[in-house]
DNA sequence: TTGTTTCTTAAAATTTGCTTAAAATATTTT
DNA sequence: AAAATATTTTAAGCAAATTTTAAGAAACAA
């Protein structure tokens, strides 16, 4: 993930770049806006984070500029202490989000990662004790044999593989597998969860699935 | 940490609460403005979440006249579709956040995280003498080894190390854990602090749970 | 001691998940 | 278009785990 800091002052700068480095985040630096709206538009980068008082132009003119011709990649307003005002001419030249100065690196690394996450889909190949999930190919195998799933249990499958060793809660679940945003109360995950762990056969494949009561279920390795 | 939904629509409401309370929060709900003002000014509450349509009062209104009052309760807008200009009223009305419908409830528990965290560093780990709870993968750990906790145990075990050092009183862990906010007779929190002692084998853990007769018990370290 | 509070245990009540089968939807084939 | 097939969802009975109640034993304070 490629990441572009565009803020004059290099001690921020500088921190910025040491702290998302260590995440293993790849990072540069521009330290006006004339350079920066160079280098955005260059579309090398994943997301921007811009200073609002910078040299050269604005940031909220970096930001209006960049988005008339990259629409996708986010953009997170570093806008000093209290003014609200900035803030809503950011958003409304089409920042996606703003942080505050001083922030915590925790929460500027919080809000990277909810812009980037719906982006990242980094693996195409999960496994699973002796089970291979392929994105892209669409199969399960298990020993070199293909595993038949339906849609719904290969979605709920490749959940579960995303969060390998993380509890998955029943919300989670039918909101990333079902698409359901709202209430719900059905048994459908019972029966899908069910249905997975007879197709894979996980007694002896090193792996299972574990319910955690209450709360949900965990693709664990033993 | 207790949380405020003020929200009409009871399918979202209740699908936020659900989803809270499976992270441990304590959620209450009003399902419409002037109610929810009441409630909010309270004081009992350390997020709010808005809904931005409402009956009675309409959601900037509630912000609005709360602040006045009460000025570092974070809230949390939840604004319909894209509309820009309402999220910048908002923001203007003294909320700190907001989250577009519909929203990932992974977002919105990273927004509420990141609001929470600078007030009273909401961690996702606690350590008790050789004993581990991680919040994100629901489990604790000794010495390598998991420990496996029904919910009500691991909700008790979760109060008791938020305030780990301080006494919890009776009626707190009645609330916070089984949400019960009147007269109760019970015996429930002495079986369950049984369970925990049993469980969590804390003789030779560096850790112990005292009781404090007449009032509670204390989460504490040797 | 005496009365109160907590501990411990076991059983009752309740909740939650598993497993099936059948109903409802979608998709493919004829 | 109809029939056949496959997938997804609902529903219900059963099993099992969790939660709560209750009651006697033990510990504590006055």
């Amino acid at each position: 993930m490629r990441i572009l800091v565009i803020e004059d002052e290099p001690g921020i700068a500088n921190f910025i770049k040491q702290g998302l480095e260590e995440e293993s985040y790849s990072v540069d630096i521009a330290y006006d806006g004339t350079k920066g709206l160079d280098r955005a538009l260059s579309g090398e980068y994943d997301i921007l984070l811009l200073d609002w008082m910078l040299p050269g132009i604005s940031g909220i003119e970096v930001c209006r500029k960049f988005r008339k011709d990259i629409k996708d990649t986010p953009i997170i307003f570093l806008t000093a202490k209290d003014t609200v005002q900035d803030t809503i001419f950011g958003l409304q030249a089409g920042a996606n989000d703003y942080i505050k100065k001083p922030f915590s690196f925790d929460e500027l690394l919080e809000r990277i990662r909810v812009q980037l996450r719906p982006k990242s889909g980094e693996h195409d190949k999960f496994t699973f004790g002796d089970i291979i999930l392929d994105l892209k190919t669409h199969q399960v195998l298990k020993k070199e044999e293909e595993i038949f799933l339906t849609q719904k249990e290969f979605a709920l499958l490749e959940f579960l593989l995303r969060n390998k060793g993380k509890v998955c809660r029943r919300t989670q679940i039918i909101e990333s597998v079902w698409d359901i945003h709202f209430e719900y109360n059905t048994g459908v995950i019972d029966v899908y969860i069910n249905a997975l762990r007879n197709k894979l056969g996980l007694q002896d494949s090193g792996a299972h699935i574990k319910t955690i009561r209450g709360v949900g279920y965990i693709a664990k390795e033993n």
